[in-house]
DNA sequence: TTGACATATCAACTTTCATTGATATATATG
DNA sequence: CATATATATCAATGAAAGTTGATATGTCAA
């Protein structure tokens, strides 16, 4: 760690995840798609708030954004969670070994 | 958010692990338990700062410890590996659903 | 018992992150 | 066009997290 701090991807979603707001971002989007009006209601947080943490999972590509209008769709990044689940079993070393070569599902 | 930040469980887990220096650690550990002094050598870091990380992995449940004599040797925490993966899949809505009722393996 | 080693903890400091209120941009509507 | 709405972004502030060097604690070995 000299100067610069050198974010790898794991390091980037697991930070966009550590925040309550974030993930209950995340739980509000598994219902479907919302724009940043429907979230703001939702929790009741300012609307300067949602669009920062917003940013932080758009940018960890953990969520999606569709503009229509004038509203901004924000929607789950399938890819991405699948991503993250590897990442997860990759922690634990030998238990997920074999089940990451032979397919079980 | 009034004051007190309410960090629950899942908040503290993808904390523990948003930083390299953790991630690291974590690796290292797959290779089965080590000595913090182990993790100074393979890491090149200094011995405050690993304790320092050490002891979030640990606060957060993902590492456990065993005293022996001088040393202190960690390892991974299985069951809170697993626990995390559950909290992962969690976060994928409907995909999920259907597999977690039904054993597949 | 003394000294060396392994580790934790602490205090000071720096860096990063989150919150807030204000402002900017774009789009729709009368 | 003028206004309202939805969202992003910015600047200032405060809070949390990470780093470093020093010190404390406990254990072993001579």
């Amino acid at each position: 760690m000299i100067t610069t701090k050198r974010h790898d991807q794991s390091t980037i979603l697991f930070h966009a995840l550590s925040d309550e707001t974030r993930l209950a971002i995340m739980g509000r989007l598994k219902d479907g798609e919302q724009c940043v009006c429907d979230l703001t209601d939702a929790l009741k947080s300012a609307q300067s708030r949602l669009s920062f943490h917003l940013k932080v999972l758009k940018d960890a590509g953990l969520i999606k954004d569709r503009p229509e209008g004038r509203w901004i769709y924000y929607s789950l990044n399938a890819e991405a969670l699948e991503g993250l689940e590897e990442v997860v079993q990759g922690l634990n070393s030998s238990r997920h070994r074999e089940a990451s070569s032979s397919k079980c599902c």
